[in-house]
Formats: C-alpha cells, sequence, structure tokens
RNA sequence: GGCCCGGUAGUUCAGUAGGUUUAGAAUGCCAGCCUGUCACGCUGGAGGUCGACGGUUCGAGCCCGUUCCGGGUCGCCA
C-alpha cells in the first residue's frame, strides 16, 4: 500500500527559480528512459510535463522502483529541483529536473491501447473508447479548461450586466415542434413521457414574465437528430434572455460580452460593433446566412444576361423563377484541368445543382463549354459582369435559387480553402438580420417558422402576415464568426392578438395551441414585458475559438455517430422490471 | 434513408499484375546491455481470424457480392 505524497507543485511548474527546493509532485509517467544507473522520467499531469531523474546514489528501493516504471504508472514524487545539465526547449519546465529521493507507485497501467500525446493520429473509435487516455493528452486538458474559461468569463460578464443565471427543468412537456425530443417515460404518470428540452426556450420567456428581466443559463440541450462533425445529441447553450429591449439591444450586450470573451480567453482585441447584414444581403452576396467573410469571390447575379441568351438552361432558369449567378475564381485558376473542373461540378452536384458551367479566361481568349451558345458580346458581357481579367475562372449555376445559393456557398470556400485564401488568424464576427419569419415547409407545402413560432414581425410587413406571409421579415438575427453561425435569437411575441395571428398562418389548430403552447399563453394573459434574447451554441463557440474542427474536442465525453457513448456503451437495455414499472413494452423495429 | 472515405500486429501504415517457403515496416511491448537522456541508443524476442460471411479461381489481404464497424456529408437539425 502507497503512501501519499501530498503534491507542493505541479507537474508543469518548476523553473529555475525553485532550485534548491524540495518539492513533491504526483502525476503519469509519460515514459521513462533507462540508462544503465541513471534512469529519466518524464511525469505529467494538467499543467504539463517535468524531468524526474534518478541515479544511483539512490538507496536501492528507490532506484529499484524506479526501474519498473512504465508509461502511465500513477506515481509520487519527493525530490530537488536542479539546473539540468543539458536544457530541453521544448518543455516550459525544460531548463530544471527534479532528482527523486522518495517514490511511491500508486498505481500500475497495462501498456495503453493508444498513445498519450498530442501528436498521435490515432483512430477517432479508439479515441472515443479510451477517452479517459485521450483526455490525459495536454492538448485536451487545455481544450476543456479553455472551455471552463469561456464558461467562467461568460458568467462574470453577464453577472456584471445584471443577469441572474436561473436553472429549467431537464424534464419537460414534449413539443413535437422542430427537432425530435428525447423522451422520458413517467412512472408516477403512467403512459405520459417527459421530453428533455432542445433549448429553454418557453422557460425562459416564462421568466421574463415572471419578472426576471435578465436571464442566462449555461444550459444542457437535447436534440434527438443525425450528428455531424458539430452536431452531438446533448450539447449547451449559452442562453439569455432580456426584458424591454429590442434588437439593438440585445446585439449590443453581446457585441460587448463577445469582444471581453476574445480579450479575456484568447487576449485577442476585436473591433465592435460587429457588420449587419441583412438575411437578403448576406444572400446575394454569399449565398448562405451565414457567410465567411474572411475571403472574397462574391458571387454576381448574370439573369439579366442569361435571361435572353441561347443556352436553354440557363434562359429557363430565369424563366421559371430561379437565377443563374457565379463567381469569379481568381489566382490562375484558369489553368485547371478538367479533373478540376470535374470535381467542382461534383460539389454543385452534391447540392442539388444540375451542373456547373465554367469559363476559363486564359491569355488567348476565352474556353468555355458554354462557347456555342453565347455570341462574343454576351460573352464579353459575361466576363465583365465578374469583373474578370486572364487567369481567372468563372464558375456558374442555374436553377432555383434555393439551389443555386448552397452550391455557390459551397464552392466559394472549397475555391477559398484550395487557394490558401482564408486567413486563418481572423476572427470575423457578423449580424444577419431581418430573417424571413416563415419558410416554405416541403411537407406539407404550408409555412412554418423559420425561427420558432414566437418569434416577432418586423412591424414595417406585419400588415402582410395574412395576405403575403413569404415576405414577412422577423425580428430575429444571428450571429456568425468566420462562416459558422454561434448563436442567433429575436425579439419575441408579447402580444396575445399578434400571436394568435402567427399561429394561424403557420395553420395550428386550437388544441395543437393549448397542447403545445398554452402554458406559455396563459401566462402572457397576466402580463408580460416585450423581450427578447439569444442562445450561442457553446460547443461550437470553444471549438472555433480553439480552431478545432469538430466540437467532440471541446467536450470530455462526446457521443459517436451513432449517438452511443463510446465509454459506457450507452444507450442500454432497460430491466423487464424497469420496464414494467413504467407500463411499456418494446417492439423490435 | 442516400452518397463518399476507411477497416491488414497493441498503434500508425505499406502490401507491386491474384502466385516465392514464415504477410512486412515503423512505433509500442518483453528481455539483456548502457551515467546525461529527452522520439535515448545497441542487441535479441514475442506479437496477425488481413472486420465478418459467401462467391470466382489451381491459388484471394488483393477480384465480385452481402454484411458489420468508424468517420465525413446530404436529407434532417422550429
Amino acid at each position: 500500500m502507497s503512501e501519499l505524497i501530498k503534491r507542493t507543485m505541479y507537474c508543469g511548474k518548476p523553473r529555475l527559480s525553485d532550485e534548491g527546493k524540495t518539492v513533491r509532485l504526483n502525476g503519469w509517467v509519460q515514459r521513462s528512459r533507462r540508462l544503465g544507473r541513471l534512469i529519466f522520467c518524464d511525469l505529467r499531469d494538467k499543467t504539463g510535463v517535468v524531468q524526474i531523474v534518478f541515479d544511483e546514489e539512490l538507496p536501492s528501493d528507490v532506484f529499484a522502483a524506479a526501474e519498473t516504471l512504465r508509461s502511465e504508472f500513477v506515481i509520487g514524487i519527493e525530490g530537488v529541483c536542479r539546473e539540468r545539465e543539458s536544457k530541453n526547449p521544448e518543455l516550459s519546465t525544460g531548463d530544471v529536473e527534479i532528482r527523486a529521493e522518495r517514490i511511491e507507485i500508486y498505481s500500475v497501467a497495462e501498456t495503453p491501447p493508444i498513445y498519450v500525446r498530442d501528436d498521435d493520429n490515432v483512430s477517432e473509435e479508439l479515441r472515443m473508447k479510451y477517452r479517459y487516455l485521450d483526455l490525459r493528452k495536454l492538448r485536451m486538458q487545455r481544450n476543456l479548461v479553455f472551455r471552463h474559461e469561456v464558461c467562467r468569463v461568460t458568467r462574470a460578464f453577464f453577472s456584471d450586466c445584471g443577469f441572474v443565471e436561473i436553472e429549467t427543468p431537464m424534464l419537460i412537456r414534449p413539443t413535437p415542434e422542430g427537432a425530435r425530443d428525447y423522451l422520458v417515460p413517467s412512472r408516477v404518470n403512467n403512459g405520459n413521457f417527459y421530453a428533455l428540452p432542445q433549448s429553454p426556450q418557453m422557460y425562459k420567456q416564462l421568466l421574463m414574465a415572471s419578472g426576471a428581466d435578465r436571464y442566462f443559463q449555461i444550459a444542457r440541450c437535447f436534440r434527438d437528430e443525425d450528428l455531424r462533425a458539430d452536431r452531438q445529441p446533448e450539447f449547451t447553450q449559452i442562453d439569455l434572455e432580456m426584458s424591454f429591449v429590442d434588437v439593438d439591444d440585445v446585439i449590443a450586450v453581446q457585441e460587448a460580452y463577445i469582444k471581453a470573451l476574445l480579450k479575456e480567453t484568447l487576449e485577442i482585441d476585436i473591433e465592435i460593433p460587429f457588420p449587419r447584414f441583412t438575411y437578403d444581403e448576406a444572400m446575394t452576396r454569399f449565398g448562405t446566412d451565414k457567410p465567411d467573410t474572411r475571403f472574397g469571390l462574391e458571387l454576381v447575379d448574370i439573369g439579366d444576361i442569361a435571361e435572353g441568351c441561347a443556352f436553354s438552361v440557363f434562359a429557363d432558369a430565369v424563366r421559371t423563377g430561379g437565377s443563374v449567378r457565379g463567381l469569379c475564381v481568381p489566382g490562375g485558376a484558369a489553368a485547371y484541368s478538367r479533373k478540376e473542373t470535374d470535381r467542382l461540378a461534383d460539389i454543385a452536384k452534391n447540392y442539388g445543382a444540375k451542373g456547373l458551367a465554367w469559363i476559363k479566361l486564359t491569355e488567348d481568349g476565352v474556353s468555355s463549354p458554354l462557347g456555342k451558345f453565347f455570341s462574343d458580346e454576351e460573352m464579353a458581357a459575361l466576363v465583365s459582369a465578374f469583373g474578370a481579367c486572364a487567369g481567372d475562372l468563372i464558375l456558374i449555376v442555374a436553377d432555383k435559387d434555393k439551389t443555386v445559393f448552397a452550391a455557390l456557398d459551397r464552392l466559394r470556400v472549397s475555391v477559398a480553402e484550395k487557394l490558401g485564401l482564408i486567413d486563418e488568424s481572423r476572427y470575423d464576427f457578423l449580424w444577419v438580420t431581418e430573417f424571413p419569419l416563415f419558410e416554405t415547409d416541403e411537407e406539407s407545402g404550408g409555412y412554418k417558422a423559420m425561427h420558432h413560432p414566437f418569434t416577432m414581425p418586423d412591424p414595417r410587413d406585419v400588415a402582410g402576415l395574412e395576405s403575403d406571409p413569404a415576405s414577412v421579415r422577423a425580428l430575429a438575427y444571428d450571429i456568425v464568426l468566420n462562416g459558422t453561425e454561434i448563436g442567433g435569437g429575436s425579439i419575441r411575441i408579447h402580444d396575445r392578438e399578434l400571436q394568435n395571428r402567427m399561429f394561424e398562418t403557420l395553420g395550428l389548430s386550437e388544441d395543437d395551441i393549448r397542447s403545445k403552447f398554452g402554458f406559455l399563453l396563459d401566462a402572457f394573459r397576466y402580463g408580460v414585458p416585450p423581450h427578447g434574447g439569444l442562445a450561442y451554441g457553446l460547443d461550437r463557440l470553444v471549438m472555433l475559438l480553439l480552431g478545432e474542427d469538430s466540437i467532440r474536442e471541446t467536450m470530455a465525453f462526446p457521443k459517436n455517430q451513432a449517438a452511443e457513448d463510446p465509454v459506457s456503451g450507452a444507450p442500454g437495455e432497460a430491466t423487464p422490471e424497469q420496464l414494467a414499472e413504467l407500463g411499456l413494452a418494446l417492439w423490435k423495429r
């Protein structure tokens, strides 16, 4: 049985200024190097690595214990900090080493299935299965600490601004709307179910009706949808809501928050206010409601040229209400091979485009499959519309707007990545405002709320709520960082009459309304302030600030693509007794 | 549900045209040697259901089919 060596210092901390001090360290053996009668051992904890040295002068039992050390043994060391004979500039502690005088081996370790090293490239599957080993990496420790720092700064900032963090329930009423709910059977209320919250949306609005005035919460949310690199079934929102505010008020607080966040976590100064784009402008210029403005390659609408041209694909697209748009790729892209343009066409097709037209501008002139459909004058007009010059490649998509935008958005980003046009050191925050209030539901053909059904219509458009829903804009806004949506929100409807008109346009029956939102509407009968708010995806925000490419790198125990926890094996079966108690019977699909 | 990529020692990978005795390399692991290493070095050793099943073939890691697993993505994510 080992005796605990009480820690006096973390492994990453010893410096030359500690020379001569006796220190006690605890940690994991990173690796051990035996040179006959001299043993070096790198000891690691979450703060870093320090070299321990064992020599022949030590009592024989200490040296013998040191000889047994293997990777990932957990040990305690007492020893004297001293200057190294040869320093290691790779380590923060590289000027010193600890000459061990006492060692306790707390626990031995089997040979680990993955390396505990930042530069390993083991499969994702093994990393997740042995997540407790993976998390020992300094990189993962740094990520978890960084996430904590983001939370700490967030709590401090909003607290200082008069926000109060209030917990909302995890077991809530199912509201089958939007994403799929995770359901939890109720034992006490046989046959009924709770849902896990997709967001605290209705509760935070209740809190506004409750007089909370300014609420925030770092809230776990659940959505039973398919996973992506930036989507997990359980994730965390920084959720907030404010009373007696308009769009500008909400935005101003967020800009101050983001500025403080980047300053305190990354020591980066960013300019506020952030640029604002209306939804229409974002779509027209970038083909997306979350544009990455770190590079140009903006879209060009060539509908006026395409409309009368001899190429029926173009002309038909315009005539049937779609559009013809493109972008101009500089940097010698005209030299792309057939294979490369085919690859670009595949990207476009993957997003629904039926094809991709291209024009290569070389020193010798214009080369394009469109050549036979366009007169020299039309071609010249096209080239001029794009402001293209020799060496450029023009890419054009013709289809309905939705498809054109989706394909060009993807092409724009792919090309920028390929050409190295993206300055990775930049943090381009921006707002997208004036979202449409409704979008058409492909299944029912009716309207559904683009944001959610409590979103306030823009007062300028509210008259058209019944007559022309598609043109009604919302007091909704998204905050975007480097082409990724990191948060979104809106001003909410606090007027019963308006809310009813909204439900009517959405085609919700009285029963639907009562069962889904009745409690919120009831609350609003007794006096509700004008209010609005926003929610950030904490995981995504942390991911982007860390420069990681998956939110799995920002959370301790993520789920795999099958929504399983690879460590515990969740989800698991319930026992017959549990099912009986819940009054549930199963059938296998 | 669709599409794409991947699956060969513990790990990361290579594996030529389907054919050479025992399927290789690096790393890790084990043993021995080694007093200034830090990806220590040197010597030796162990370690494989080539994801699974079926098929083609005289012969399959390699070709075909099915399937399982992991990742990416489209749909989906008010």
